[in-house]
RNA sequence: UGUCCGAUGGUGUAACGGUAGCACAAGGCCCUUUGGAGGCUUUUGUCAUGGUUCGAAUCCAUGUCGGACAGCCA
């Protein structure tokens, strides 16, 4: 894969050139409000492919500067799904903190200390104050886009008065929201983040890392860029909506007079993609609304629905590199995401034979009770994977789609008196159709051309259609869940309400029949259904059942050919 | 009636003043013991109008359209 080029590491690679920084430093800064996803990924695939490419350094940083919202467990499924996606490919370009040896993050609330002086430091300069206005109060003082703000009567306090209201505040004496540590700007700014922005906030809530330490809390503006700051961070990376900020970032890290070199901030794109959301509010909802099972529910967008559905890091990484890197708000064709998926699965995942809706076949000229043993590939894109024996007996079962009383035209599957080969096995005939009294085929009477197999006198035979099946007697048994998209409209956050498009049918659990080997299928190990689609072992499975998510089906050059119709 | 940002086939992107290319999608053909994979192939594009220039997707101006911003969220 040739190395990605976009307008942020055409900028890096200018930085590099003119040694503007002895090293490249990015981050990946999420908030422990909720599971990554997708979206995520992107950034992570940016901020850690740079390290990657440019010989740098990429942190994993806890943006949790807001106790009120996080929570341990998001911080926890936050460094598995990072652990995971660059696992074996980005692996040497992960920061440590110092001492630090696994994958322990940083946390900007690591930092609370730092940034508390770094407050005292700009009052001191007379550059911010305490503000005594209520919520209400300071939202009308700050105006409108459109018009300018006006000054808050606490604007001009004395610095000494300030430092005292400031550690009083975190000493705890003044209750939630009572005041507020303001930067002093401009409140006429046509930019409204800097018309006096806050720094910090009273908060008397237990924070998931620093316990009861603090009850006032800094805002994202003034603690990222501080943060990135102490990292040594040279690049901060962050999506389109923070462009806004960058003057506040570059104001607050200009007035502090820190030594440089001083990082910056650039914006991209953040991913949209096809028929599903992803913002983490709505994805909450899903959560807490029981739509879906979970944050892993194969069928969400996150890291971790997508891992339990079968999808490698390598397919997201892949993903990440097509799409690019912009200024544009576009969105991404799920087909993107598919392809990429189906890519890296045709390569690696080993065939087996599987039917999801069967239909009993009774080869009338095979001997009852003999089991004959059929050698198949295990992947004809790896000869490395070698290959397997699968049982044949005369009682099978097949696909429902694969036999049709009248078939339409161009259908290359079996009919009565037709003929269709079974893969890796005879080329049978359709002899006679058994139904049951209300009308329903229950059984399809065969003869099988004995000599037809691979090897046999007959087997290079030319029959149009070619199907899978499995022994009636052999088959194992297991429950296959059946993923479709989550929503009937490519973009459900453009029209409204998003929960009115939901698809109802985007989960479907069949009864399915596998080939013996299947019993023995491990965890993380990736087969196609030959025919089908590509699958994984769910978690759910247990000794008694077997439970098998659908990651993807395999491109279907059938069902086009039947919607010409 | 504010500020900032953006606009290249259906979609996502590349071209850095010098032949508009790639991927996905769509169509056609070949091949196939997976209607998969693979191979070959076709269609479709620089938001508009001016300007600078030998030459503009690229630079400038104006317009149009789209996005972001008025949390004590990030």
């Amino acid at each position: 894969m040739a190395a990605p080029s976009d307008f942020i590491r055409d900028i890096v690679a200018g930085h590099l050139a003119e040694k503007k920084y002895p090293q490249i430093h990015t981050r990946f800064p999420p908030e422990p409000n909720g599971y990554l996803h997708i979206g995520h990924a992107k950034s992570i695939c940016l901020n850690f492919g740079i390290a990657r490419e440019f010989g740098g350094i990429c942190n994993l940083r806890m943006d949790d500067t807001n106790p009120t919202k996080e929570e341990v467990e998001y911080v926890d499924s936050i460094i598995a799904d990072v652990k995971w996606l660059i696992g074996g490919w980005a692996d040497q370009q992960l920061g440590f903190k110092s001492g630090g040896k696994s994958l322990e993050p940083f946390y900007a609330s690591d930092y609370f200390d730092q940034i508390y002086e770094y407050a005292v430091a700009l009052i001191n300069k007379g550059k911010a104050y305490i503000c005594d206005l209520t919520p209400e109060q300071t939202d009308e003082y700050r105006g409108a886009p459109d018009h300018p703000g006006k000054d808050s009567p606490f604007r001009n306090r004395r610095i000494s008065e300030n430092l005292d209201l400031f550690a009083r505040m975190k000493a705890g004496e003044f209750p939630h929201g009572a005041r507020t540590l303001r930067a002093k700007i401009d409140m006429s700014s046509p930019n409204v983040w800097l018309r006096d922005p806050i720094l910090y906030r009273i908060r008397h809530a237990e924070h998931h890392h620093t316990g009861n330490k603090w009850c006032i809390y800094p805002m994202y503006d003034f603690a990222h860029c501080i943060s990135d700051y102490i990292e040594g961070i040279t690049h901060s990376i962050c999506t389109l909506e923070f462009e806004v900020h960058r003057p506040l970032y570059d104001w607050i890290l200009g007035n502090l007079e820190l030594p440089r070199p001083l990082p910056h901030q650039y914006e991209f794109a953040r991913l949209s993609l096809g028929y599903t959301v992803m913002s983490k509010r709505k994805l909450l909802q899903l959560v807490t609304e029981k739509i879906v099972t979970g944050w892993d529910d194969p069928r969400m967008p996150t890291i971790s629905g997508l891992r339990r559905r079968g999808v490698t890091p390598e397919a997201l990484r892949h993903f990440a590199y097509n799409i690019g890197i912009t200024k544009y708000n576009g969105l991404t064709d799920v087909a993107v995401l598919e392809h990429a998926i189906r890519e890296d699965l045709n390569k690696r995942a080993l065939r087996r034979l599987a039917v999801l809706r069967p239909i009993k076949v009774v080869i009338t000229n095979f001997p009852e009770g003999k089991i004959e043993e059929l050698e198949a590939v295990n992947n004809p894109e790896d000869p490395n994977a070698g290959k397997r024996k699968i049982p044949f007996t005369r009682e099978l079962y097949i696909e429902q789609d694969d036999f049709m009383e009248v078939p339409p035209p161009k259908y290359f599957r079996l009919r009565p008196g037709g003929e269709v080969r079974l893969k890796y096995a005879y080329i049978i005939k359709c002899d006679e159709v058994v139904k049951n009294a209300s009308g329903e085929i229950t059984e399809l009477r065969c003869t099988a051309d004995l000599d037809s197999k691979t090897g046999g006198a007959t087997s290079a035979r030319k029959v149009k259609g070619t199907i899978h099946w499995v022994s009636a007697t052999q088959a194992v048994d297991a429950e296959v869940r059946l993923y479709d998209r989550l929503f009937t409209v490519e973009d459900p956050d453009a029209k409204g309400e998003f929960k009115e498009f939901l698809n109802k049918n985007s989960l479907e659990v069949v009864k399915a029949k596998c080939e013996p080997s299947l019993k023995d299928a491990a965890p993380e190990t990736r087969y196609q259904f030959e025919r089908i689609g590509y699958f994984t072992l769910d978690k759910e499975t247990t000794p008694e059942k077997t439970v098998i998510n659908r990651t993807i089906s395999l491109k279907d050059a059938w069902a086009k050919e039947v919607k010409k119709v």
